[in-house]
DNA sequence: CGGACCATTGATAATTGTCAAAATTCGTGG
DNA sequence: CCACGAATTTTGACAATTATCAATGGTCCG
């Protein structure tokens, strides 16, 4: 719980807003109707979220911190669909259709959500038929995500699947610099194992070896180092 | 090409029109109105509706036989996303985004499609807007099915996938027989290794088996029993 | 600095993939 | 309806990959 107290609760709003793609296309004016509707929640990392089976009455946008969306097993093997991070959302299946939570959530690390009543997100959609638009868009590129690691799990062997990781979280939380790109991750080796479908010491023999390769070099725990992207690429196979 | 001559155009259109569920909540004097804008096609075994790539221009809707839905990596190797049969849709993804087809069709069977124009499907989902929910709907189911494969692949043994895709098969397409169920397998044993991300030869292997221990019998290449869908499910794991 | 947690490494076992051959099934045409 | 050839499936032997178990080493944080 470290709100930065030197923030006023208005910039805080309007800063969550400006980072939710879903709200993109919306003006100031707009965004100041919608402010009001907003509510705001804090998690600590490893806090959950959202339980499976739970009954959602909302939407839940990351703000703030990332966090992790998994099934478990009966046997306790856990299996990562996704990472959302600032500006993703998730929970709208429960409000477009009469279902209760398919996975569990939980922080990976301090968490700020913006949640919006499923009153409050239909009053949205009716007013700003433009957000449906982008929401679609959005679950169309989260499916075409999906197929992609069913494919990735089922028939691309572990090499393919690290690499395709990696640069999927390049994209997504790289930093360029002068020796490479510097990837803050979001998961800890385990994670990364969860996400693809193999076992936590098999991350780390693949991870040691690439970096003997040089292809990789470890920062620390959750920050490597790529110095040269295009041979990861070849790595995770063109496809 | 066996178009069955004794029934009428009319009769196959209104036949397809009954079998698709996103149109199943309009009653017939709008089902007429919609009867001429669908424009129907015949694909052999084998055939290929739509490759990897290709611009799509219209929603297709199975009305006869079923198809797979795959991606292929460089080497060959093909990952089934999903298996489509009758009154199910694919291509919505290549009208509401902007995109290509993210992956190869080819019928399984005989098949014949209904299709629509992205002109006609949107001037549909403007007139008859529970059709939109119905998809929405649709779409949710096909994202729970995605994720639930993805954490059979990532997380459970052979034996677990074994189970749930004849659960899956059962619910599709068993028919209820005072010995058990008997289930038409849309797939060959390759087409099920394919579609659980394991080798022709480990399905073969495990039919066997369970064959041995009595959990399905086999009738022929592409029919078997489950005389307990009791125990085929304990094996795939209540999950 | 200490302790908890996380990551790495090694040794071994288990599972599944691969290759090859035999057996079965299927569809076609006589 | 049967027979033939092609395609598919099954089975066996073996190899490869990865999981598992166990121990060590490293990192992070109060």
């Amino acid at each position: 719980m470290t709100t930065p107290r030197f923030k006023c609760k208005k910039c805080m709003d309007r800063l969550c807003m400006h980072k939710v793609p879903i709200l993109s296309s919306l003006d100031i004016e707009d965004l100041k109707k919608i402010m009001g509707l907003i509510h705001h929640k804090e998690y600590n990392k490893g806090d959950t979220l959202v339980f499976v089976g739970d009954t959602m009455d909302s939407v839940v946008i990351i703000n703030e911190g990332s966090v992790k969306a998994y099934k478990n097993t009966s046997d306790g093997r856990e299996q990562i669909l996704y990472v959302f991070s600032e500006g993703d959302f998730f929970g709208e299946q429960n409000l477009f259709r009469n279902q209760t939570a398919t996975y569990t959530v939980e922080a990976l690390q301090a968490v700020k959500t913006c949640n919006l009543s499923r009153k409050q997100f239909q009053e949205l959609l009716y007013s700003f038929p433009e957000i449906a638009v982008k929401i679609i868009d959005e679950l169309g590129n989260r499916m075409n995500r999906l197929e992609n690691a069913l494919q990735s799990i089922g028939v691309r062997n572990v090499d393919n699947r690290i690499g395709s990781i990696l640069i999927e979280f390049a994209e997504k939380y790289g930093i360029k610099d002068e020796e490479g790109i510097i990837i803050q991750l979001p998961l800890s080796r385990e994670g990364i194992a969860n996400y693809l479908g193999v076992a936590r010491e098999t991350v780390s023999r693949k991870f040691s070896q690439m970096e003997n390769d040089g292809l990789i070099r470890s920062l620390s725990n959750k920050e490597i180092l790529i110095p040269d992207l295009d041979k990861i690429e070849a790595i995770a196979g063109i496809n």
